[in-house]
DNA sequence: CGGAGCCTGCGAAGACCTTCGCAGGTTCGC
DNA sequence: GCGAACCTGCGAAGGTCTTCGCAGGCTCCG
């Protein structure tokens, strides 16, 4: 069994087209991501994450179908806590502020985001 | 000359013992980090870093003083991007919100940021 | 002076990542 | 029935990361 480690970048490339595609076969997969990995890279990945627990593999088909183990928002939560523990102190607020710093948001996002942190406030606030 | 690359894990572990104590010496980062890696490895580790030139290495006196090439900031906004790149399809905002809901922050935290946004959010929405 | 204790550089080992060619089997159209 | 096209699995090569032992040189104390 593998520990819970955060996914490669290769990996997490394969990840994207999976959570956006849904579930896929190695050729989809690898037609997504252009030309720059061939097929039996793609299928190997796919494998390797398949051992892995990253992604599951339905082989009632000859050719098999792929799809996302964990859902895109909890290996975002995953990966974001991953990089506050090790260049934050573990402080995600510390990483969400540098966030807002590192690039413009568009208003709705802030706007977005304004609304979601008073209905949390609110809450923690009462304490 | 090497390309921008993010640090490694190691490489981040040693960059905090830098920013946190500043200019140190091998021994020095090496006891800073317990006795989970050997003196050599620390050693090995920052010529490496020299190399890459994520530390500076002042080679005026017998035992060599690193120190951290890119301020802390810089760097986490460094990754913070890379992330948001390579996870949050380039949103910063999304991410900012997906730190934000993984862990619970403090309320000064939360009091700050809504500062921070508060008067953000004054000069974008202006336009 | 001589040894203990430091320091740096070198080189190698082992783990993981990523890439892909090749082999062998299935399927489908003609 | 047969070849083209496709699929999976295997294995290896090349790269990076991380670890550390060892060699060789300096320094300082007794």
């Amino acid at each position: 069994m593998s520990a819970l480690r955060r996914p490669t970048d290769a990996e997490l490339a394969i990840l994207r087209v999976l959570w956006g595609a849904g579930p896929s076969t190695v050729r989809e997969v690898a037609v997504e991501m252009g030309r720059e990995s061939a097929y039996t890279t793609v299928l190997k990945l796919l494998q390797i994450m398949a051992e892995k627990g990253l992604v599951r593999r339905d082989e009632s088909a000859r050719t098999h179908v792929y799809r996302a183990a964990r859902s895109e928002r909890a290996t975002q939560r995953q990966l974001v806590r991953d990089l506050a523990d090790r260049a934050f102190g573990g402080s995600a607020a510390r990483l969400a502020m540098q966030a807002l710093a590192a690039r413009k948001a568009s208003p709705e996002e802030l706007a977005e985001i304004r609304g979601w942190l008073a209905e949390r406030e609110g809450k923690q606030g009462e304490a």
